[in-house]
DNA sequence: GCCAACGTTGGC
DNA sequence: GCCAACGTTGGC
């Protein structure tokens, strides 16, 4: 089992969109950096956990839970030219961009914001609060994570 | 909207 | 393979 956190913008997919879909479940689409491509391609397994924060917004937060639900296969957005992920570099026979399925599991009724993730020692060493961390797609410990899951149940 | 910090591209 | 120019991310 790992950990995972991954970033989006809510005014784009947000947690309620996440949660409003059929079945709960989502194709995590558009990863366009190849160290997060590389992270959904190797690392991340069904199963696994994912927090899932809101980026570019009034308050970037860790906002919820969700879960891998089917591993990497191909990103079928790069092959559509009127998607805003298209990837004319892409090639169908050799993909570039994997995605992955997200199941919804929770809305946090207590969302950690940035702020509060940069404020805490604990977290010191995420690497979300780590200097010019962009990347959609991270890995998290497992102390990282169950420190925040009990900070959202206070 | 600004801009720092990264990432990517492409000429050489 | 270097690196300048350009593009993107994302907090503020």
């Amino acid at each position: 089992m790992k950990y995972w956190l991954m970033k989006s913008e809510p005014d784009e997919f947000s947690i309620d969109d996440l949660q409003r879909c059929t079945e709960q479940k989502t194709a995590w689409q558009g990863i366009r950096n190849y160290q997060a491509r590389n992270f959904l391609r190797d690392q991340v397994s069904i199963n696994d956990l994912v927090l899932f924060y809101h980026s570019s917004c009034k308050v970037p937060a860790i906002v919820g839970l969700a879960k891998v639900s089917q591993p990497a296969q191909a990103d079928s957005s790069a092959f559509e030219p009127s998607s805003p992920y298209f990837d004319l570099k892409s090639d169908p026979n050799a993909p570039r961009w994997v995605e992955v399925e997200l199941t919804f599991i929770a809305k946090f009724v207590n969302q950690i914001s940035l702020k509060q993730l940069k404020a805490d020692v604990n977290l010191a060493d995420m690497m979300l609060v780590t200097k010019g961390a962009r990347l959609s797609v991270q890995p998290v410990k497992e102390s990282e994570f169950n420190y925040i899951l009990s900070l959202c149940e206070h």
